[in-house]
RNA sequence: GCCCCCAUCGUCUAGCCUGGCCUAGGACGCCGGCCUUUCACGCCGGAAACGCGGGUUCGAAUCCCGCUGGGGGUGCCA
């Protein structure tokens, strides 16, 4: 059966690259009828904080990504011991006493060679009274894993296609810190295998962490899993996307409101695409129905914020009832001081949700049907001054105390018997109400608005201007 | 520097594996028009790409090589 995980590191807030990462991996575990992991890597005790995590765990449940199991690095122990020793025994490690200002030094001395840094071997063959002589100096020590010579480690990546690389290119590597800590390609291995992960899908940086992981694999008898390298997410300076390039973080979308379902979707766009479709809105259900990895980009792609807001605005105008983004636009409302009913809230986005793309923008958007104070810019005032407005204002204001327009066909009636009667164009009528009404001449259309906000609301608005202009 | 990965409109991509159906398709964005009481929405139309150079072939976006460009890695981080 089909196992993937995701392994977040909880020492930030889920960035959309490592959400699509997770969607990918939930996608294809879900399409197989596998299972899912969510494994949180926070052996980093410097770095890893509780906030990132309950943060991260939001933003994925916010995302509809399900997992089926959980693991927390940190409380695994010392699971990985055994295997430690195990490695030991068979001689594919042994402890390296060599000091980081050592290495430090091959390092920089490699550096001005312009070779390739690699560890030099020095303590890959000392004897076991050598060891044991350093040990009871108390030296401290790192274990290393011993890399085969010349050893060539070829793996079919399900994504990249073959990929050949020579462990020359990286030498030994360390797989226990001095401070007693596995590293994190030792622990990797260690927790996939015994988790029984079958696909391990990431992001292409981690190409080069691969064989060293398969080795670790063989050395310890366990079997090595597919790999599926994503290719990166970039930001529009081509250069991967990081904190850098500003609102990459899930959690930012998610306040300023963004559909959850469009941000899914979108992110699986980038680098994946249907077979034989020019369908680009699809539900998550669909996805896990016709999502495969062959399908996916091999080249990065750059995040485009204006095709994600576009998406958010599909979702919220033709995908999602009315219902639901009442349910949704609610909080942000009240957040903003709006008092808001849910019926009354329902009947403005009948007519008005294909106005914005996202719940922040709603908000500045259906302000008027919320709220009555507002400023009228001088500009605005001055063309209520040169039209017609004190009259058309004064009818409007009689006809609507006698009784109230209840939809826009009446709204439009009562416009044309202003009209009639004061002998004025159609545009100045509108233009008045809606300079009156909202203090503005865009948003949403004045004939709603007039059906929909209540008598109170509407007197209210027009005396205040009425004084204002007589 | 060294290693690895990648290369179709500004961006996301289809096509590439299995050469001819490609006068290179779709989407976002952009421009123009229509609708209209404004802004949006919607509809119609438009500009816009096979990085370069060699091969292979009757024929190459598609296969091969080189170059160039971009990205990633090069830790006792994950």
């Amino acid at each position: 059966m089909v196992k993937t995980r995701f392994a977040p590191s909880p020492t930030g807030f889920l960035h959309l690259g490592n959400a699509r990462t997770a969607i990918f991996s939930y996608l294809f575990a879900r399409h197989s009828g596998g299972k899912f992991v969510l494994r949180i890597e926070d052996t980093d005790r410097e770095r890893s904080k509780v906030e990132y995590e309950e943060a991260i765990l939001k933003d994925l449940d916010w995302l509809g990504i399900e997992w089926d199991e959980f693991y927390r690095q940190s409380e695994r122990g010392d699971t990985y011991r055994e295997f430690v020793d195990k490695l030991l025994e068979s001689g594919n490690a042994y402890p390296c006493f060599c000091t980081q200002e050592e290495l430090q030094r091959e390092r920089e001395e490699a550096q001005r060679k312009g070779v390739a840094y690699r560890y030099s071997g020095r303590c890959r063959s000392l004897s076991k009274k050598e060891v044991e002589e350093l040990r009871r100096e108390g030296k401290s020590f790192t274990i290393r894993f011993r890399v085969p010579d010349g050893e060539t480690v070829v793996f079919e990546d399900l994504v990249k296609g073959h990929i050949a690389i020579n462990v020359d290119d990286f030498g030994d590597f360390v797989i226990v810190r001095s401070d007693g800590s596995p590293t994190y390609n030792f622990v990797v291995v260690v927790d996939d295998a015994l988790m029984g992960i079958t696909h391990v899908v990431r992001g292409e940086d981690h190409i080069p962490n691969t064989p060293k992981q398969i080795l670790i694999y063989k050395a310890l008898g366990f079997d090595v899993p597919k790999f599926a390298h994503l290719p990166v997410i970039l930001g529009e300076d081509r250069s991967k996307l990081s904190k850098r390039h500003g609102g990459v973080s899930v959690k930012a979308y998610r306040e300023e409101g963004y559909v959850s379902e469009a941000l899914f979707n979108y992110l699986c766009l980038l680098g994946w695409s249907p077979p034989n479709s020019d369908r680009e809105i699809f539900s998550k259900e669909e996805l896990v129905e016709i999502f495969e990895l062959k399908d996916i980009n091999s080249s990065p792609a750059v995040f485009n914020r204006d095709k994600l807001l576009w998406m958010s605005g599909v979702y919220i105008r033709e995908v999602l009832s009315v219902e639901e983004v009442a349910r949704r636009l609610i909080p942000f409302l009240r957040d903003a001081g709006y008092r808001v009913e849910e019926e009354y809230l329902k009947r403005v986005l009948e007519f008005t949700r294909d106005s914005f793309d996202t719940f922040s923008e709603a908000v500045e958007r259906l302000k008027p049907f919320f709220v009555d104070e507002f400023e009228i810019e001088d500009k605005f005032l001055g063309m209520l001054e040169d039209m017609k407005s004190y009259e058309i204002l004064s009818e409007f204001l009689s006809i609507v105390e006698e009784s109230k327009p209840q939809n826009t066909e009446e709204v439009k009636k009562l416009a044309k018997e202003i009209q009639k009667k004061l002998k004025v164009k159609p545009k100045e009528i509108w233009h008045t109400l809606r300079i009156a009404l909202t203090g503005s001449l865009e948003g949403v259309g004045i004939d709603i608005l007039i059906a929909l906000l209540p008598k109170g609301s509407l007197s209210l608005r027009i005396k205040r201007v009425l004084d204002r202009i007589s």
